[in-house]
DNA sequence: CTTGAACCTCTAGCGACTAGAGAGATTACA
DNA sequence: TGTAATCTCTCTAGTCGCTAGAGGTTCAAG
């Protein structure tokens, strides 16, 4: 049986945060003791190290939410599920690179030195330089 | 003069959103007309536009209240910002390729066909597989 | 039995908006 | 000039994933 804090200190979940899950749904103790206080058992050290782990890879809790919800024998769902994932990941990681280029190409346009042209303000308000993706 | 739909319409930025804008001081009206409706010129439209492409490269909105804030021709500062911010987004970058990288291993751990053991339950609740970067 | 740490619930705040209520202003057209 | 349609006003609350704090209670060690 641990205290909150002990699911805390070896997941390294925040209190408040287990506190937030469980307001949600996604974790339940396993009781709690006369004077009210959670107590879990190695279930719920599991399932929250699956939360934290899920988290870590960037999953939101709707979609960690149906991970947990669905039958674990349901290939289908959870393949969909992680491969909807990746697909948004790649999404996000073509967009920054996007601005990124765009960012490098302004900071290029001023060395920083003074007595000399700055562009970056206006290249910062003028779109029509860019590819348009924005 | 433009009333705040017609700079809206022009710039793209969603009517509650320049107001919302307006309560952070990113902008101000000209004026405002006998009825209490907001009236702006030129100068607002070319304000608008600046604070949607720089929201648009990603910067948060501090970042843009510092860059109008600033000494336009102070390249110091404004170099500073945009170096800054293109450092966090190339963090950004990194970490969600990092991602990337074990979402698409998950993934292939499981072909989605019936009949067939599926580790992507699994391999979510289990860290100790990972490049331990999270 | 006392102390101090851990725990409880509840509320509010972050960033960057978005949505909606209910009321008032403006504009286009007859 | 009237009226109807559209626009605008302020204000509040919701989104996501937490985090921080207030004010009070319980637990575990010495």
């Amino acid at each position: 049986m641990f205290s909150i804090g002990q699911l805390s200190r070896r997941t390294g979940v925040k209190v408040p945060t287990i506190r937030y899950y469980e307001g949600l749904g996604l974790i339940v103790p396993e009781g709690r003791t006369e004077g009210n206080q959670r107590r879990y058992d190695k279930a719920g050290l599991d399932r929250l190290a699956f939360i934290r782990h899920a988290r870590a890879l960037g999953l939101p809790l709707e979609a960690i939410r149906e991970l947990i919800m669905l039958d674990p024998t349901s290939h289908a769902d959870t393949h969909r599920i992680a491969t909807t994932h990746l697909a948004d990941v790649r999404k996000r990681i073509a967009r920054l690179r996007q601005l990124e280029a765009e960012l490098a190409r302004i900071v290029q346009s001023c060395d920083g030195g003074p007595g000399h042209e700055c562009d970056i303000l206006a290249a910062l308000g003028d779109h029509g330089k860019c590819d348009g993706a924005h």
